[in-house]
DNA sequence: ATACGATGGG
DNA sequence: CCCATCGTAT
């Protein structure tokens, strides 16, 4: 048996419509310390990786692991039915055919109940590199997003440079060429903090369209974290206060063109 | 001769936008106490009736009765050349064969005139029946809008259920099965009240598409009025402040298929 | 051309 | 947090 409360439901509904964009079907995993979700877009060019802690949650119970074969669509259509300041609680017997969906609002006499039905999905399994990075930067979340949005409508592929002074994030295209320069600064109000650490300078290509997916969760954090190695995939990661991390993967393009 | 000035030409606006989905072609009935206008939509499922009473006008004459058989998609186009704010008003000489309609804007020197030609319309006479219903319902108009659109993301159709501690909109389809629940409640602050009155309980189904026509009209009115009676037609209810009164009805599925 | 969903502003 | 307007999709 599992049985989750989460007392701020719009943080789920914000998770799931931060997900629906890169997956349609997920395996979500259920364990007795949290609950967890990977899977690559279709083109798998992406990936996306969510691990909520029992922590974060009003009630958790589960007696077991259990696979959680979900459409994210049907999902997500689900959630709307969620009002923002309802509590949402998740339910589900132990080989469930499907998922029990409460809303809650605790203010006003309604109540929303869904059985969403389970489906099966082969999952190939996704191994998670645990790389180091040589480059970490955060930035704050809407900014961020901002960033990426406008220069979407310039290129569609951004150019990441990391070094100890800077981030920098240029394109180049029909319209022209430039850049958005951000430098390490601790000293201004915390929200518009830009962190940079910087072992290793890095210079990598990424396609923008999946940014701006990724940056559906920036009302999820305050800060977007963007981890990157040479050669390696870009890790976009919000964390999700008292409750967990919302990461993304990203595999650089081949530059040099 | 008929004259009839409303100085919040919005209104009128949003009625003929409530309209439009519904039918196209209408009588509009002049009487010296009022506007009215009857008709069924195209597929025989839904009703609409309005009823204007001569109080809510600035100015409001009609000699006598008449009938002004208009295009409502030609009507609403004429509208959307009203602002937001000006004032609208209809005229029309005994025997017309257009509709005169002038909107005014009190604080710009815009005016506009527009005659809208009349057609003929066979009109198949209506008799609305006077039910008394056994569950009249009375909700927020924006919630039960919200609902029915994302439950018909869910499903085609929709069951009601009354008794008297609560209202249900249930569904069931691919995607699973679920229901929203609204208990009765006065306490609150009023916007958010849910009234129930119900004499016998009813149970019955209706196409969720025709809903969601219907809440076009949400806008006119903060509480939507449900009346129910088993086997009978629902009727959805907007009362537009000392002007009259909105009515939808819709015949139920045959359920138990 | 119309209708629905998403985003931005109050 | 809710409403209105704009843009996209059918």
């Amino acid at each position: 048996m599992f049985e989750a409360k989460l007392t701020e439901g719009l943080i789920l509904k914000k998770i799931v419509e931060s997900i629906k964009d890169i997956v349609t079907d997920v395996n979500i995993d259920i364990s007795p310390s949290g609950i967890s979700l990977q899977a690559m877009d279709s083109s798998h060019v992406a990936l996306v990786s969510l691990n909520l802690s029992m922590d974060g949650f009003e009630h958790y119970r589960a007696d077991t692991n259990m696979v959680l074969g979900v459409s994210i669509a049907n999902l997500a259509k689900v959630m709307k039915l969620a009002d923002n300041n309802d509590q949402i609680t998740l339910q589900a017997d132990q080989e469930a055919t499907h998922l029990k969906i409460i809303f809650e609002n605790p203010k006003t006499e309604r109540t929303t109940e869904f059985n969403l039905n389970l489906i099966t999905i082969d999952s190939e399994h996704l191994a998670i590199p645990e790389t180091e990075y040589s480059s970490v930067v955060t930035i704050n979340s809407g900014e961020f997003s901002k960033i990426c949005k406008e220069l979407f409508s310039l290129s569609e592929t951004v150019q990441i440079t990391t070094n100890t002074d800077y981030v920098q994030f240029s394109v180049e295209g029909e319209v022209g060429s430039g850049q958005v320069r951000l430098g390490h600064n601790d000293s201004e109000k915390k929200e518009d903090q830009t962190i940079l650490e910087v072992s290793e300078s890095v210079q990598q290509q990424f396609a923008i369209r999946y940014l701006n997916m990724f940056n559906k969760a920036s009302t999820l954090s305050s800060f977007t974290r963007l981890c990157l190695h040479q050669e390696q995939p870009l890790v976009v990661e919000f964390k999700i206060d008292n409750l967990g991390v919302l990461k993304y993967f990203l595999a650089p393009k081949i530059s040099d063109e």
